[in-house]
RNA sequence: UGGGCGGUCGCCAAGCUGGUAAGGCACCGGACUUUGGCUCCGGCAUUCGAAGGUUCGAAUCCUUCCCGCCCAGCCA
């Protein structure tokens, strides 16, 4: 097997997982002629990164092979679904990178298909219609140490199966009082297969199909069927569908034969830390307002990470880098940060700004001057060249750039110090002005060096520090948002009371952030990296008379391990 | 104490036909640096859930045991 690199991606992490291997072997020794697989969500909800992995899966390995990939909505069961979250979907898989072409296509599209081939089951005897109640039918399935017991219904005769299972959907009947069962064996060890349903009544309006429809078939009936609808060959599916395996070989060897003959194969889906990936959880961190909405940029969804400024292609080396396996994973969030600031760092323009901003007054510098200094845009990236940014004599430093009293190792501004502002001078720092009532520092106060303009030769001499700064007659004023985890511990408790776990510092909200002039134009979605800080996406909520900022990460921060440490 | 699936470094993960433990993240050193960023160099499992056994030799084969996850929707 050759380790070329495929479409331009960087290869990353482990060499071909379980799954590709599997591909690829039934590939290379003729069992299907070509791959196809399928991302098969069910449109009530919206995607996060756990999908992620799921799509980065099947699209990927479909490409990496020479085939092909569908996008299948599984829309089974109207009373839960919506066409909203069909647009989301498409919208999401779209983003992360991922093209179906014209091969979208629905369960519901096939409920016709559906509906006669479950007509051949009944025909055949492998299926038939049932009279009990849910209650009842939860009852004769016995345990998981206790065999079921048949179903009194279970002996009808074909005849009246059929006209029972047309008058299911002829609508004769109410919701709940019949349903459709597969034969297969009521003393199975494997739950699934003491004759699950395969057909429900059911009067809801469907998305698609509208009420054309009142008996809808289940999951384990109508997904083997529709993967060998569509030719697929690897039915890719999460670990805890690994039980329903000898069901979805049963509904295909009954019906087939097809070619190809579809397999599912079982991964393990992901878990990352400080967050939770459930449906259910995600729904009611929306419904109870402890975050935005499904984008809050502290959602792990592919809505919340786009806002956060977290790039498609950070997503995929991720995906890529975490592997496919068969263990259950909590994969270190500190692995996701890894690759988002891998590839911004790569792409996004830096920038000056200053978050919590304190005075420096360059008393050297004349009153009214400018400067105009010129900026690498990206170090990483020549090509993107330089700007110019304005030098006067009052601007803004960092807060935690100046420290009156210094700890070991601060090679910041001190009193009587010396440090560099990035792209300007070098400037010595003369003293503070404080309140003389409350001791606060009012500003700091400065000499600068002329001849250490940036550029000229005195401009090599070296400092201890660089630090960062806006021109406070220019300064942009804007919002900025911090974020942090959501959960405060790794694995955010279980049940319902993981909501006891939230971060309360998981956003803070900075008013009155200083920024170059050069950002004002930033558009919504642009990411820049702040200089020292970290790198930042202009918000959607942004306006050009308010910007408002996101901190998709920080920058690694060596100088706060090493204060961490001091401070034991 | 029914069935299914897992258990290799703090977190992931290669290792599949036995030959003497890849790689990434994290972490710890150091070099470089007009971002305490990036980059670079070095360190980081005598050990593979445990115990036996087979073998010249086992993470890889056999046996037993322990631990974890999933399954009793007319959800997917």
């Amino acid at each position: 097997m050759s380790r070329e690199e495929g479409s331009g991606e960087r290869p990353a992490g482990p060499g071909p997982d379980f799954v590709r291997a599997r591909a690829a072997s039934d590939l290379a020794s003729g069992k299907v002629r070509a791959v196809r697989t399928r991302f098969p969500p069910e449109p009530n909800g919206h995607l996060h990164v756990g999908h992620a992995k799921s799509i980065c899966l099947n699209f990927g390995l479909a490409a990496e092979l020479g085939g092909a990939c569908n996008l299948r909505f599984d829309d089974t069961n109207p009373s839960k679904e919506e066409v909203e979250y069909v647009e989301s979907i498409r919208r999401d898989v779209r983003w992360l990178g991922f093209d179906w072409g014209d091969r979208e296509f629905y369960a519901s599209d096939r409920f016709e298909r559906l509906y006669e081939d479950a007509v051949r089951l009944v025909r055949k005897g492998a299926a038939y219609v049932d009279s009990l109640s849910a209650d009842e039918i939860r009852a004769y399935r016995g345990t998981l140490t206790e065999p079921g017991r048949e179903s009194p219904h279970r002996g009808r005769g074909v005849e009246e199966n059929l006209d029972l299972f047309a008058r299911m959907r002829a609508g004769e009947f109410p919701d709940g009082a019949h349903v459709l069962r597969a034969r297969i064996d009521m003393a199975s060890p494997n739950i699934n297969l003491r004759d699950p349903t395969l057909y429900r009544i059911l009067r809801s309006h469907h998305h698609r199909t509208g009420d054309a429809w009142c008996i809808y078939p289940m999951y384990d009936y109508a997904h083997p069927l529709c993967d060998a609808y569509e030719g697929i060959t690897h039915s890719i599916c999460t670990l805890e569908f690994e039980d329903h395996r000898p069901l979805y070989d049963w509904v295909i060897g009954q019906l087939g034969p097809w070619e190809p003959r579809p397999e599912q194969i079982e991964f393990a889906r992901l878990n990352l830390t400080y967050t939770v990936m459930s449906k259910r959880k995600l729904l009611q961190l929306v419904r109870d307002g402890h975050v935005s909405g499904w984008d809050d940029p502290r959602m792990p969804t592919i809505g919340g990470l786009r806002r956060r400024g977290c790039p498609p292609a950070a997503i995929r080396d991720f995906c890529s880098r975490i592997g496919v396996s068969k263990k259950d994973a909590l994969i270190d969030a500190s692995l996701l940060e890894f690759s988002v600031r891998e590839e911004l760092n790569r792409t996004a323009p830096r920038a000056m700004a200053v978050i919590r901003p304190l005075k420096l007054v360059v008393e050297s510098f004349p009153e009214g001057a400018v400067e105009e200094m010129e900026a690498v845009n990206n170090p990483e990236d020549p090509s993107a060249g330089t700007r110019r940014v304005p030098f006067t004599r009052e601007l803004w430093i960092e807060q935690d750039d100046f420290r009156e009293d210094p700890p070991k190792k601060f090679f910041r501004l001190t009193p009587g110090a010396e440090v560099r502002l990035r792209y300007a001078y070098i400037v010595k720092c003369t003293g503070v002005t404080k309140d003389p009532a409350t001791g606060e520092i009012l500003e700091v106060r400065c000499t600068h060096d002329p001849e250490t303009r940036s550029g000229s030769p005195q401009a090599a001499r070296k400092v201890k520090g660089t630090i960062h700064w806006v021109s406070a007659a220019h300064a942009v004023g804007a919002e900025v948002r911090l974020y942090d985890r959501l959960f405060r511990s790794e694995r955010p408790e279980e049940s319902g009371s993981f909501l006891d776990d939230l971060n309360p510092l998981s956003l803070e909200v900075v008013p009155d952030a200083k920024l170059e002039p050069s950002l004002a134009g930033a558009k919504p979605g642009d990411s820049f990296q702040f200089e020292r800080l970290g790198y930042f996406c202009v918000d959607p909520d942004s306006t050009d008379a308010r910007p408002v900022f996101d901190r998709t990460v920080g920058l690694r921060d060596t100088w706060a391990k090493v204060e961490q440490a001091q401070k034991g």
